[in-house]
Order: C-alpha cells, then structure tokens, then sequence
DNA sequence: GATGAATGAGTATTCATTCAT
DNA sequence: AATGAATGAATACTCATTCAT
C-alpha cells in the first residue's frame, strides 16, 4: 500500500509537477481512497519527503555496492565507477529527478545530518581514508564534502539542464576530472599546489 | 514601482518562504495595492522569476567586475578573486539566497541560454582563452560549464547547507582547489590518475 | 444535498439577481460548505443551467399533465389548458423565474435539441396530428415550434414585463387567441388574409 | 467619440460576450482611454443600456419606414413588410443580436414604458387601428402587445435558436401567419372562435 | 476633455485534511 | 483499516472605477 501510494505520488509528480499534485488525485492514480493516503502520510509533504528520502536511499545503495568493501580498484577507477552508476541512476526517471531535484532539491529532503546522507558520507570519507597518502586535501571530511557536493550537483545538472552540444560520457568524464583534480595527488608542486 | 515591489516580494520571500508569500502580502509589503502588482508581473511566478533574473544579473556584474579585461593577475588569482566575490554575494542577503536556491534553483529560473548566463558563461570562457595554455582541458566551452557548475553549486551549498565545523574561508579555498584541480595544468593525462 | 443547493440558489438568485449572486453565499444559505456547492457543481453557471433543466422539466411534466394520453376534449380546450397551466406554474416563483427568464432566458437554458424539450416538441406535435385535420398548417414540426414559441415567449412577457391594466386571464384568451387563430381551421389559405 | 465607443462595446461583446467583454478592452478597441469611456457612460452597464436602446430605436426606424403613414397596402402587406423588415435587421449583425437577446433580453432594455418602445407600440396600436373593422380582437392596446410580443419573440427565437430544417423564409411566413390568425378578421365562428 | 496608472473590494475555485461510517 | 463526502480557510487574479496630471 505504501509502496503503492508512493508510486503513484512519483507518477503524478512527474507528470505535473508539485503545482499540479495533489492528494485526492495521488489517491486516485493508486486506486485507494485520500483516507489511505493520509493513514500512512501524515501530511502531502511527508509524500515528497518519502520519495527524497527512496532516492536517497537508492543513490546509497548504488554508491555501497560501487564502492563496495572488498574493492581493490584504484581512485579513479572508484570514482569513475560511482559517477557512472549516479548519472545511470537519475537517468532512469528523468522526469521525476527533474521534478524532484529542479523544484525541491532540499525540500524535506534528507538533511546533510540524516542517516542516508551520513551513510554516503561516511562512506566517500572511507575511500577517501583508504587513499589517504595519494591524495593532496588534509581533511578528510572537508574533501568528502566538497567531493559529493561536486558530483551530486554536476549530476544533478547534467540530468536538469544538460549542457548544449556534450554527450552524458563528456560530461561524466568531466566530472571524474573535476573530482581527481580536486583530490590532486601525488603530482608535482608546478601543477597541483602551484602557488608556494 | 517595480523595484519596490521586487523588494518587498525578496523580504516576503526571505522570512516567509514561497510557501508563505502572497500576492497581496507582497503588494502589502510594498506599500501598493494588488492591482499595481498585477499591472507589472503577469503572475506570481513572475516575481519569482524576476528576482532570479536580478540575482543572476548582479552575479554576472560581480564576475565582469573581477574579471575585468586588464586584469594581469594570475589564473588562480583571478579565480579566487571570483569564488571569493560570489561568495561574498550570496552572503549579503544569506536568507533569500537561501529560499531562492533552496526552494527554486531551476524554477524560472534564467535559462543556460538566458542573455545574462551567456554573459557569465562568455566571461569565463575568455578567462579560459587566456590560460589556455596552462590548462588540461581542450574543450574550453565544456570546462567553462564545468567551472560554472561546480562554482555555482559549491557557493549555494555554502549558503544553503554549511558544512558543519569548517569556516567560509576553508570552503572557499576548497572550491578553488576543485576547480584549479579541474583546470589541471600543463602536464598530460598521465598525472590525471597518480595511483597505480 | 443537490436539492438542498439547487433550492438555496434559486432562492438567492431569487433575491439577488445574477451579479449579486456568489457561490459562498448560496452555500451559506443552503447551510452547507462551498467545497459541497463544487462537488456537485462543477462551477457557478452550472447552477443556472441546473435551475433551467429543473424548470424545463417541470414545464414537461405540466403539458404531460395537461395533455395527457387519454385527454378526448377539444383542440381549443386542451390549448386552453396547457396555457392556463403553464401561467399558473410561473406565477408560482415569479421571482426566480423573472430572474431566470429576464437574465437568462436562453443562457445555459435546455437546447432545442436536449431531451427534455425534445419531450415537449414532441407531446404538442402529437396533440396536432391528433386534430391535422381541423388545423390549417401542414408542416406539423414546424408548427409545433411556432405554437411553443409563442406560448412560451407571451407567457414569458406575461410573467416578466406583465402588460399595464391587463389581468393574467385576459392575457391568458389572448395567448390562446394568438395560437388558435396561428392553426387557423379548416379551411384553405384564402381565410388567412380575409381582407381585400 | 461615442459612436466610437459604442461601436467598439458592439465589437467586443459580438466577439467575446458579455463575460469576456470589459470596460478597458472596450477602450483600447475603440483607441481611446478608460477614462474617456468613463467621460460618456458612467458604468459599464450604460453600454449595454446604449447598445439595447440603439437596438430599439434602430427598430423604431425600421417600422416607422414599413408602416409609414402614407402606406394604403393591406393589413397582412403590412405585416409582413414589418415581419420582413425586422428579421433582416436583425440578421444584420447576428452574433451581436444573439449576445444581446440571449444574453440580456430585458437586462436594462428599454422597459416597456420607454419612449421608444411607446413609440413602437403607438404605431402598431395605429394600424390597428387603421383596420379595426377587420379583426376580430376588440381591445386594440392588448392586442398591440399581444402581435408585438409574438413578432418580438419569434424573431429573437429565429435568430437565436433557428428551428432546425427550416428556412428563414418559412419562419417569415410562420409569424405572419401566426399574427394575422390572432387579428382572425371577418371569418366564420367555426373557426376563429370555434367555442359557443 | 483626455489620459492611463493606481486602486482594492470582490469572488470563483482549490485542495489539504477530517471523521462518521 | 479503508472509505470518500464534507469541510472551509486560503488566494490568485479581475476589472469597474477614480483622479492627478
């Protein structure tokens, strides 16, 4: 019934947006009536909020089986492999990530200090430690940051408002650039940290 | 009359959120009546988009002015001269930037094809042009909406979503470490990936 | 509850007139809530349309009434009677009907072609065919349209605009007049323009 | 200038109703301001008013030219000279017409006791009078009423809500045959006033 | 007289939410 | 638990009218 509710909250989101939402019609498209909707929501927002907080949970368990424990891959090939399951992930409903993300990116969303999002961050911040010596930032926790807010954003960007004339794997490859740019590495002073 | 009314929807808007914003609150607000309202925004929607047309508007005049053609400086220099400005923008009025990014980053909001964003995205791309020869990426249009994103997106989630326990000054510097990261340098793609 | 509704409306309209009639206000009267008023009414104009299908469909059942199966009186007799009849039913709410007719007399009003006037075309032209041979017309549809017409309209302008110094039964002999002398009698064309 | 206006309300109300018709889009149509509009009819409803009395006298007019007092054709010539004259008239600007008697028959018409309508009225009662020994009906100012109302309703019927299949020549016809049955004239009891 | 920007009372309509069944 | 009729506060938007220029 939930799932159910939910799904059809999903539907109506992506066909007519949060202005075009509403309960009776949510109830209607899952076949139940708005007395069902408000049993297990406690309010039309509490709808928004469960869908946010699915993605969420998607998009961490994508990262989980990507950045899964026993990996021996290198950073980039982590890094690469998790930019790629996130596009992949949002491009399965374009339309409701673009709903969801264009009109409410933050509202009711999971905040930063909610489970999933400490999952994912404590999840990066783990490969990020498993790296430690090769990559340039000191604070871990800063980079962690700093690394999904990057990726999140750029995803999200690229599924919202793609750039003109580039290809999603331009634009993926993009991304994984800005990424290890970011983390720097072992290069040389000239280029990583050129300024003394 | 139609500064004053964008003013008083921004104030409206700032202690309210759009869930809490009227048109006759706003007209309130400003000291007129609904209808004064109506005869310049065809809707509320048109305030929304108004005030977003404002703020992108004022960001390009930020990135023109520390961008400015006889500028000598460094590219580095230059781009922490933007992130630093930007942030400083958007921490001016900290609760409206917050509801505009928050609730309505996309919504109405100016287009990637809007005259103001190609503004902005024409100046980064010419600061591009200048290093071009520094830097990694060929593709100076694609890199500029990289830079353009990752800024953007690193800057809003400073204003919307601090990091918790780290300074303006720690995220500022992060954000031109990820984009100087991005940008590279001069070498070729084997410093791309410094692990095994 | 639609009864309940319908009833406030023709009481406020009534009262009212159309311009001071709103859809709070009728919900007020019939005691009930205006989201009830648009469950059953998809909007405003659709309890004028609901208040013309009632009367129409009161007219029917009058004529049925009057001129019913097994009715053996004259042809004048039973004019008479479905004249008289249909004067008594309008002089019942004057008012509302003086608002219905004055304002409205065809807005929303039953088509020609719905069922219920269909009923009453259809009764009247039996009642002609039933004496074809005593009337002067031949074309019986086109007759039983003038015949309605010119009930209605003078029983209309009888109720509405009720002409000085005449009673309601001298104007009632002069609607039966009117439609006697329209059928003419038996006799050929040469009686219809008795002067020389 | 008012003409100008008068004939912009026309205009607008043809095209749009009375719904869609607004005192600042009358203004623009006829290219001049609200407040000149203001200056010649002090509400709204004035132009309405203007355009039914425009209406009437233009009718006046038109039955003044037909029953001219120099006329010496018959009395059913006359009539349906009348019944001609008014029927093209009113085909003239139909959709205007329709606007004006579908929507506001009677709604600030000229009322019965209007001049114009007196005159109208005045000049039927004369041709009556004029053949007063042909026609049966002894009270002539009923009788005035009874064949204005007839002529007035059937033609407003004809243009409004045409009976389908017929043509406007047999609907001609009809009125006049519905008129001059009424006066009946000089024939035998059997027929006009076939009751003992 | 002409203008048209400003006014603001007025209203149709929506929809989240409740609760008796 | 499920239903869905009933609720009614809330609000975007209109447009007749005014009046300073």
């Amino acid at each position: 019934m939930v799932d159910n509710i939910l799904e059809a909250a999903a539907l109506v989101l992506s066909e007519k947006g949060y202005a075009g939402m509403n309960t009776n019609l949510v109830a209607e498209r899952a076949g139940v009536s708005v007395g069902s909707v408000y049993q297990y929501f406690p309010h039309k927002d509490s709808l928004i909020a469960a869908l946010h907080e699915r993605h969420a949970s998607h998009m961490h368990q994508v990262i989980d089986a990507v950045l899964g424990a026993s990996n021996k891959a290198s950073l980039r090939s982590q890094i690469e492999s998790m930019v790629r399951a996130l596009l992949a992930a949002h491009l399965v409903e374009p339309k409701l990530h673009q709903v969801l993300e264009r009109e409410f990116p933050f509202f009711d969303a999971p905040q930063a200090d909610s489970e999933t999002d400490q999952g994912i961050a404590k999840r990066v911040r783990a490969l990020l430690g498993q790296f430690k010596a090769q990559i340039r930032p000191r604070n871990l926790d800063l980079a962690a940051w700093v690394i999904l807010k990057i990726t999140e954003s750029m995803v999200h960007a690229a599924v919202i408002d793609p750039p003109r004339g580039f290809s999603v794997s331009e634009v993926e490859k993009a991304i994984v650039e800005a990424v290890m740019g970011y983390l720097g590495g072992i290069r040389g002073p000239e280029n990583a940290s050129p300024n003394p």
